[in-house]
DNA sequence: TTAAGGTTGCAGTG
DNA sequence: CACTGCAACCTTAA
């Protein structure tokens, strides 16, 4: 792997000449040191933002509305992010320019029409702009023009950590709260934009889509504004956040969600992780006792760091194949297991709810992830954990691309975590937060009159009382795709299997030995069939 | 070779 | 709610 050294400004632009900030990430004005150096010495300072159409165009053929990479809620919320970020630059005498189509074209273009001197982006570690960051630097380096790209996106620099390997040893972070004052009381203004095709930040509507009904979009709005205030909100209840736990927490609970939901405005930078780390430290300075990490609110903040940090030093880290910390498990290609999971018809009604709440909000609480993760791969479905990646990523408004996948490993016992038996009850475990089912109620309303004795195992409600409760399972709501004690019995085994010969063959395995581990376990089933036949018959 | 530790299991008990 | 028994994985350190 490379590590792309961090480009320090060896040489101050001249005076008086123009630079260009490039946002991706980092949608903010607060701890933005890309924009900051970009300000600095600069007479006309161009602050732009390319709006992708492989990002951002309507994508009719995909499975939900939104366009071929990312669903409507998290469009929507890139939007709004534009947006503030636009009226927070105005407040300091600019504006954010929007252009639309390929980026290194219009990048390339505004370079060359805006006589740019100094080029500033933050640093981002995802494939995508690995390889994107490369053509921009090789044409500016031809071009002569500065370019900035420092890391801020996360506590520590990913390529640091893994040069030193002490992730367990990194410490508090190299940089101090006195870097993170921003003065910016003022920007330099836009110069002459000449002929470049810069427009407003657009509406969903004209970017092609279909404007949606208020009540079904998530409730999270984008932006730095927002974010600084959602963070401000959490932090004032000192003691949640002292004592904050990870493990523990409701995940049924939404109307009051039991986190911060920060994670959307740290994925987009609209919050700097730098400036959260500091607003926590200050919270516990000031309690007597706290939790401490991995659990601690810290600690979440500690695990995204980590994982962007393995998720830069392994290549092919999104895929099972080639990956060196990914077990190769004969994960099952079943397409309609899939869907169902997807559009919320596993006839469990914990699980639908989660998926529905994802489609809804793009959010939902990290335990109920989990379980539906853990229900789609190795609990229930068996199905690969990249097809529900995939998923996530594009319904999900904080969807990370280092994050995201990490999670997938960690809960289908890919990577990080390994101990299999341990699986989320698609029944008890909404249960023993939500007796009641409220949270069921709430995002599956054609449950909603189901009693609470069957609301989580609808199937065994007797017909008397699934026609008083208007839902009739097999026709309004389906019934169980699988059984679970059956399903996570079977996938217990074969990951016995897949597990033992990952031992033996080091991770070696092809694709041939994961067909074979498949039929291996086909037919280890097929006996108990033929055992059951030849009873049938001597009966 | 063994022991301990691992952010987030379940079912049963008091 | 806190504890236990259950079954039992990997990784790391000794």
């Amino acid at each position: 792997m490379r590590f792309p050294a961090i480009s320090h400004p060896t040489t101050m632009a001249p005076s008086g000449s123009n630079s260009l900030i490039w946002f991706r990430k980092g949608l903010r004005i607060h701890d933005n040191p890309a924009l900051e150096y970009a300000a600095k010495g600069s007479t006309a300072l161009y602050p732009v933002f390319v709006i992708d159409p492989r990002y951002m165009e309507p994508d009719p053929s995909a499975f939900s509305p939104g366009s071929n990479r990312a669903g409507l809620n998290r469009i929507r919320f890139l939007l709004e992010s534009l947006a503030d970020l636009d009226l927070n630059l105005k407040k300091l005498g600019s504006r954010l320019l929007v252009l639309k189509g390929e980026p290194t074209d219009i990048l390339f273009r505004c370079l060359s029409e805006w006589s740019i001197k100094r080029l500033c982006f933050e640093f981002d570690t995802e494939p995508y702009y690995q390889s994107l960051d490369d053509k921009v630097r090789k044409y500016a380096t031809a071009a002569g023009i500065e370019i900035y790209s420092p890391v801020s996106h996360t506590l520590f620099n990913p390529a640091d950590i893994i040069e030193k390997s002490f992730v367990k040893l990194a410490g508090e972070p190299s940089w101090t709260s006195s870097t993170l004052v921003s003065d910016l009381n003022r920007l330099p203004s836009v110069g002459n934009v000449g002929n470049c095709p810069i427009i407003e930040v657009p509406s969903i509507k004209e970017l092609g889509y279909e404007d949606t009904p208020e009540d079904e979009n998530t409730p999270f709005k984008g932006g730095e504004s927002e974010g600084l205030r959602r963070l401000k909100a959490s932090m004032e209840n000192k003691e949640w956040v002292a004592n904050f736990e990870k493990p523990k927490g409701d995940p049924s609970s939404f109307i009051k969600p039991a986190t911060t939901v920060l994670s959307p405005y740290l994925k987009f930078g609209c919050l700097s992780s730098r400036y959260f780390y500091q607003c926590i430290q200050e919270v516990q300075r000031n309690c007597k006792k706290h939790t401490s990490p991995p659990v601690s609110l810290l600690g979440q903040l500690l695990w995204r760091d980590f994982f962007y940090t393995v998720a830069f030093g392994t290549p092919n880290f999104d895929q099972m194949k080639d990956n060196k910390i990914c077990k190769q498990i004969p994960w099952k290609n079943d397409d309609e297991l899939l869907a169902a999971w997807r559009d919320a018809r596993t006839g469990f009604p914990w699980i639908d709810s989660i998926m529905m709440q994802l489609r809804k909000w793009g959010w939902m609480h990290h335990l109920a992830r989990h379980c539906v993760a853990c229900f789609l791969t190795r609990g229930d479905l068996f199905v690969h954990w990249e097809k529900g990646r995939d998923v996530f990523e594009r319904l999900l408004i904080d969807s990370d691309w280092a994050i995201n996948n990490a999670n997938w490993m960690w809960l289908s016992c890919s990577s990080f975590f390994y101990q299999y038996n341990r699986i989320y009850s698609p029944i008890s475990f909404g249960k023993k937060y939500d007796p009641n089912g409220n949270y069921i109620r709430h995002f599956l309303p054609i449950l909603k009159d189901m009693p609470k004795e069957y609301i989580y195992e609808p199937w065994t409600a007797p017909m008397s009382i699934q026609v008083k409760a208007k839902c009739i399972i097999g026709k309004d709501y389906p019934k169980p795709v699988v059984d679970h004690n059956l399903a996570s019995k079977e996938c217990k085994e074969i990951l016995y299997e897949a597990y033992e010969l990952n031992k033996r063959l080091k991770g070696n395995l092809s694709g041939e030995d994961l067909k074979n581990l498949r039929n291996k376990h086909e037919e280890d089933k097929r006996p108990s069939k033929s055992k059951r036949l030849k009873q049938t018959t001597i009966d």
